[in-house]
DNA sequence: ACTGAAAACCAAGATTT
DNA sequence: AAATCTTGGTTTTCAGT
């Protein structure tokens, strides 16, 4: 028996793909967009969606987080508990930046270091709560990590977060 | 029900206390935790967690949405897709560096620009396949939009997050 | 806290590649 | 043969009283 339930899918025609090797097919990739609207609309709702039965999105969805693609999680927003100054510090470092990188993701006011190549050995990501704040922090918990050369700071105006998933690159 | 008012921030300025209305007391900050190992935890479980019945966590945290404290969705990390090779790119601007955030914010490669006070008048994070596609990116995508004066790259070689949730600054 | 309704889960079976 | 979708039955979770 075949099923004629699926006729009306705005979102997503699946298509023939020849594709052998794909990480994430147009499918999975709508099922993505729908669960970063909401991280816990029901399977049911999100086949309805994307033209699938609950079982079969809640398998790939399963399958997605196995394979560490996705991740649904609470992300709190730093100016929800008061900490509405954010900025982005640039370090350098003498010797190896990785230990202080470990060091900085200890802090409180911290939400992230990369290790990058170029002008600065670190990019930290930082939310306190007033200038003040900032001050101390930078003079009283970065500088005085070992390995610390020096610190730049950019305050955040304003930020603009990217709309939708990611998407595979053109070729 | 009753429902509590909730003190909106609009134009939030810097000095002002949010004592008065507790963001999130530790209980909520204990559900927000386990909201952050797995989004879609059952409330049932969470409960059992932070000792609490199912129903009040449900409580907490669809006020905690509401309020948009926080945001449970899914998280796609670009290296999922085939975009291996991450950047912050520094870019100064001649002008107003807003639109040309908005246009940055536009292009698939793009996840974050943030407009930013310092030697830097934006910082974009990007994510491409490799170098050609960020060289590729940066002179035909970037450095053409109208009012980009310099960009200068830094190659993630590496990252940390933070571990748990945003806490209330120490005094 | 209790209860009907919805959603998630599980194990085969069916289908397609 | 392998992978993926569906179906039907069961358990758990949800939302309103």
């Amino acid at each position: 028996m075949h099923s004629e339930a699926v006729a009306e899918n705005d979102g997503v025609r699946a298509g023939k793909r020849t594709n052998g090797g794909a990480v994430a097919d147009a499918v999975s990739l709508a099922i993505i967009e729908q669960l970063q609207e909401d991280g816990r609309r029901p399977y049911a709702a999100i086949g309805k969606a994307v033209g699938l039965s609950e079982a079969a999105v809640r398998q790939r969805v399963q399958k997605l987080l196995d394979q560490g693609a996705i991740r649904i999680a609470a992300v709190t927003d730093p100016r929800g508990v008061g900490l509405l100054r954010q900025a982005t510090v640039g370090i350098t470092v003498e010797g190896d930046p990785v230990p202080v990188a470990e060091a900085l993701a200890e802090l409180a006011e911290v939400g992230s270091v990369v290790v990058t190549a170029g002008p600065f050995d670190l990019l930290a990501e930082i939310a306190v709560t007033d200038d003040e704040h900032l001050l101390r922090l930078l003079t009283q918990r970065v500088r005085t990590l070992p390995g610390v050369r020096s610190t730049e700071s950019f305050v955040h105006l304003g930020r603009r977060e990217r709309a939708g998933v990611w998407r595979p690159p053109p070729p």
